[in-house]
DNA sequence: AACGATGAGTGAATGAAGGC
DNA sequence: GCCTTCATTCACTCATCGTT
């Protein structure tokens, strides 16, 4: 609501000003209708390619498209990057006749917006999943001592107990007072390769058998659900009243990048800001 | 410093479905 | 038929970052 510290006094609210717009275009209709491809890229963002630059795609696809090239001849990027250019065609019905009549300028601009639909879908579900992961990490009946927030990412990350220990580095002891004073000061960087143990089963990590559990977590569990099913489909009978993105998308089991991107999507709701 | 692009975060509109 | 709830989407503001 208008309580938002940031907005500026007098300035009209976005609801304000959408009902100037709902006054010029008549009650209850939004100000204009979305195109079809901001929905589909919704979904190609979350179970494709989520930080995926469309443009660069599309321009990319459809050139090798013209040259009727022979795929074992790329490279393993351009071959990657040329089979999701055909998982997009796949799942936006008319994409690939609106690209072969479209100029240049069309084809940008509907990059454009499958990257808005994309771009979108990540921040919705951000927003969704920051106050949502607080439930699923807090053990039942019990509360978190320090209490986290459900709309503020600050205390979150190293510098909160229960976060710090979810996020610390497999192979890690967080219980060792040396290492969790190094993790949260900044002072022992973790690299890119060095998975948190949240994302592990049961949040155990076997060094004899990394692999063992990895990607398996009833947190990540819960996230695809509340991404891809519905958020109240969790941890209870689900009593969604309409479609879940799954099913709205016509997606049948998990992928690869459907998993990367919940897991993204959780490390993020730990990060402090 | 000014500017534009981009991302994070917010509140509200919309539509679907169930309950009464 | 109306009301309520829920899921999804949208328009918007503000912050941050890179470029000029």
């Amino acid at each position: 609501m208008s309580s938002d510290p940031r907005r500026q006094a007098g300035s009209p609210t976005s609801g304000q000003k959408r009902a100037s717009n709902a006054l010029e275009l008549g009650p209850r209709k939004r100000p204009m209708t979305q195109d079809p491809l901001v929905h589909h890229g919704r979904h190609f963002g979350r179970a494709v390619h989520t930080f995926c630059n469309v443009q660069t795609l599309v321009t990319n696809g459809l050139s090798l498209m013209g040259e009727d090239v022979d795929e074992a001849s790329l490279t393993a990027h351009k071959r990657k990057e040329y089979s999701m250019f055909h998982a997009l065609l796949k799942m936006t019905p008319g994409l690939e006749a609106r690209l072969m009549e479209s100029s240049e300028e069309e084809v940008i601009h509907i990059a454009d917006l499958i990257q808005k639909g994309a771009n979108g879908a990540r921040a919705d579900d951000t927003k969704g999943m920051k106050s949502a992961v607080i439930d699923w990490i807090t053990p039942k009946g019990q509360i978190l001592n320090p209490h986290i927030p459900r709309n503020v990412k600050a205390g979150r990350g190293f510098n909160h107990e229960h976060t710090g220990a979810l996020l610390c580095p497999a192979g890690l002891d967080w219980g060792n007072s040396e290492t969790r004073a190094k993790l949260v000061s900044g002072q022992m960087q973790i690299s890119g390769d060095q998975w948190p143990v949240l994302l592990y089963a049961n949040y155990s990590y076997d060094p004899e058998d990394p692999w063992n559990g990895l990607l398996r977590s009833g947190l990540l569990v819960s996230a695809f659900k509340h991404i891809f099913t519905s958020p109240s489909s969790v941890d209870q009978e689900p009593h969604a009243t309409r479609s879940g993105n799954a099913r709205i998308h016509g997606m049948h089991s998990v992928t690869k990048a459907s998993t990367a991107y919940v897991t993204t999507q959780v490390n993020l709701t730990f990060c402090t800001l």
